[in-house]
DNA sequence: TGTTAGCACTCTCATTGGGTGAGTGCTAGC
DNA sequence: GCTAGCACTCACCCAATGAGAGTGCTAACA
C-alpha cells in the first residue's frame, strides 16, 4: 500500500480543510466540497489507508481526521519543491519602509510589525548576527567631565555606544585624539580580537590603562549582550482556537518574554535561506503544535538576520513561505541598498 | 445610615478576603476568619448597608459580594493617609542591578523585569520624558565617504542616534569642526528649538546646508519618535482567574502591543509621586476591571520618568505601593548618581 | 476489481433536570 | 442592638438523554 496520486490529492484537500477550519475533517466533507469524483465510502478507505501510513490521526473514534506532523511535512515539502509559492507584490511591504529611518531597531521593529500584520500570526525579527562584526570607527565623546560615551561603529552600521567613567579629565581635543588612535588601532577587528588588542594597549599605554580597561570591559558586554529581538502580534495567536486553552497561550507568551529562547529557537536555521519546522520538529516541548517558519536576510556586508512566524501547526503555510520571501528580500535590499549606494562612490 | 467604624473595619475584611480568593465573600466567611466578635447575621445586615452606600456588589442573590470600585477608592485612600505602606528593603531592589551596563535602555528593561517579578503584575516602565531634554553635545563620526553618524548626547544621557547622508566627501578634521560648531550652537537648547536654530543656520551656511537640513530632520523626527518602553511579566497575568477569559486576555494583549498607548495610560500622573487608578478611573474600556498604579522616578537634571504596574482592581495595592515606592526610590539614585558624582569634580 | 450505497455502531456535545450547598433576607426573641 | 433560626434563591455538579457526525463493514453493482 503505498501513496498514490489519489491519496495525494485526497490528503491535500484534507490539509487544505483542517487549515481552513481547524475542525477534524470527515469524509463526507471532502467528497462535497472539494469534488473529487469519489463518494464519500471510497475516500473513507482511502483516509484509513492514509492513518495506517501515518499522514492522519483520529481525535477519537468517531470524529473526522486531522492531519499528522508528517502529512505537514510531506505538504511543506511540496510546497517547497514544486515552486507553488505565489509570489507577492514587493511593493506594498516596501511602503511600509519608505520615509522611515532606517535606523537598525526602527526597521526591526516595524519589519515585525509589517509580518505579523501580513501573515496575522506571531512574527519574530533578529537583528544581523554580531559575531563576526568588525569595527570601522571608534570616537570617545564628552558626556560630562568624568564620563565620556563611547561610540563603536561597525561595518553592518550596528552602533553600540556606552558611557565609561574617566578618571582624571580629558579635555574634547585629548578625546579626539585618543579616538583616532582607537580607531586606528581596531579598525577592521571583530569584538573579540578589539577586546584582546585594548588589553595589549592598556599594559603599554599606563597613563590611560584605566580608559581603556573599561573600554575592553565594554566590548566584551557587548559580544555576549543579548540583541534587541523584535517580536509582534502576540495578540494574534489568542483568535486561533488552538489557543482557546489559558494554559497554553501562558506557556507561549512566556516562551515570547524571553527573548534570548526565543531568538534561539527561531535562528535555529543552518544558514538556508527557509527553514520550516513543524511541531515535534521544534525540540520544544511548549511548542508541540506550533510551527516556525524563518527565513534568513542579509546585509551588504554578508551578516545574516532572521525574520520568522510561528504560529499553529495548521497554519498556511504557502502563504507565510510567500511573505517570508517577499520580507527577507525586502530587508536585504534595504540593509544591502543603504551602503551600497555609499560604495559607488 | 452613615458609615461608621464597624462598617469600615467589615468592608476592609471584604476587600482583603476578596483580593485574596478573587471568590465572592459571604458573611459566614467575614464572622469566622476575621474575628469581629459578631455573628453572621449581624454582619449581613451591615453588608446589605454597604451595598446600598455603592461598596459591594453583588453577583447574584446567592453568592457572596465582591467590592466595588468605590470601595477599592476608599480601601486605596486610607492606604495612603494612613501611611501604612510597609517599606520594604531596599537592598533586594539594588542587588537587581548593580554591576550592570548603565545604558539607559538596560536599565529600564531590567526595572520592567524586576518590577513584575516582584509583584507579580504586569510593568511598565517608561524612561524619563524628552519633551524638556536640552542637548549637550553633537558629534558627527563618519561611517562610510557618504554617510556619517550624528550622535546627539543629552542632559538625561540618552543618546539619540541616526546615519545620515552627506553629499560631497567630508574628511573626519571637517565634520570634527563642524561638530563643534553645532556643540557651541545648540548645547544648551531643547530638540525644538535645536530645530529652529538648524533651520537658520542652513540658510546662513550655503555650504552644508544639505548637511544641516538633514540633521534637522533628524531632530525633529526624534521629538516625536516613541521612546522605548519597557514591559515585563506580562504571563503573570494569565495566572489570575479574572483572565481565565480568553476574550480579555486578548484585549489587554493587544493594548500592550501598542506601547504608545499603553505608556499614555500609565503616564497619565500629573508629576504626582504616585498614582492609583482603578478600573472605570483609567476611561479606557478594556481596562474595566484593571487597575494601574504609577509612580514616578526622576533623574539628576529634573527629567521625569515613570514606572507603573497593572493589575486587577483586586490587587494587593499596599504590596505594589510599596514596591513601586521602592523602585522608583532606587532608579532616581540611580540616573542620579552617576551624574551626581561628575557633578562634584 | 474498484466503487458505492446502506446500515449498525461509536463517541462527542448540548440539553435537561434533580440534588447540593453557599449565601441571603427576614422575623422573632434575647 | 444583636443573634438564632428558617425559608428562599441561585450557581454548580452530575447523570441521563438524545441528536448528530463520522466511521467501518458488508453486500451489491459496473
Amino acid at each position: 500500500m503505498g501513496m498514490d496520486e489519489r491519496k495525494l490529492r485526497i490528503l491535500q484537500a484534507i490539509i487544505d480543510d483542517y487549515i481552513l477550519t481547524a475542525e477534524p475533517v470527515g469524509s463526507r466533507t471532502i467528497s462535497r466540497k472539494y469534488d473529487m469524483g469519489l463518494s464519500s465510502a471510497t475516500i473513507r478507505n482511502e483516509m484509513s489507508d492514509l492513518e495506517e501510513l501515518g499522514y492522519l490521526d483520529q481525535p477519537h473514534v468517531s470524529a473526522g481526521r486531522i492531519p499528522s506532523a508528517k502529512a505537514y511535512r510531506l505538504y511543506v515539502d511540496q510546497l517547497l519543491e514544486g515552486g507553488k509559492i505565489p509570489s507577492l507584490n514587493a511593493d506594498a511591504v516596501r511602503a511600509h519602509f519608505t520615509g522611515r529611518g532606517h535606523q537598525m531597531e526602527e526597521v526591526i521593529d516595524r519589519a515585525a510589525q509589517v509580518l505579523s500584520s501580513m501573515t496575522h500570526y506571531l512574527a519574530v525579527v533578529l537583528p544581523p548576527g554580531s559575531q563576526q562584526v568588525r569595527i570601522r570607527n571608534v570616537q570617545l565623546v564628552p558626556v560630562s567631565t568624568e564620563s565620556a560615551l563611547v561610540v563603536i561603529v561597525t561595518d553592518v552600521g550596528v552602533v553600540r555606544d556606552s558611557v565609561i567613567r574617566i578618571s582624571r579629565h580629558l579635555d574634547s581635543e585629548t578625546l579626539y585624539s585618543i579616538s583616532r588612535a582607537l580607531t586606528a588601532a581596531l579598525s577592521g577587528h571583530t569584538l573579540q580580537e578589539s577586546q584582546a588588542i585594548l588589553r595589549e594597549m592598556a599594559r603599554n599605554m599606563e597613563e590611560n590603562a584605566e580608559l581603556l580597561a573599561s573600554l575592553g570591559n565594554m566590548v566584551g558586554d557587548h559580544t555576549v549582550k543579548r540583541s534587541h529581538v523584535a517580536v509582534g502580534g502576540t495578540s494574534n495567536m489568542l483568535t486561533y482556537p488552538e489557543y482557546s486553552d489559558v494554559e497554553k497561550v501562558r506557556n507561549l507568551l512566556s516562551l515570547v518574554e524571553t527573548r534570548d529562547r526565543l531568538a534561539s529557537i527561531v535562528a535555529r536555521n543552518g544558514s538556508v535561506s527557509v527553514t520550516v519546522r513543524i511541531g515535534p520538529e521544534n525540540g520544544v516541548p511548549e511548542m508541540e503544535d506550533c510551527s516556525v517558519v524563518s527565513a534568513v536576510y542579509s546585509t551588504y556586508s554578508g551578516q545574516q538576520g532572521t525574520i520568522g512566524v510561528i504560529g499553529p501547526t495548521r497554519m498556511n503555510y504557502s502563504k507565510v513561505l510567500s511573505v517570508l520571501g517577499i520580507m527577507g528580500q525586502q530587508l536585504s535590499e534595504l540593509f544591502g541598498a543603504t551602503e551600497g549606494q555609499d560604495e559607488k562612490s
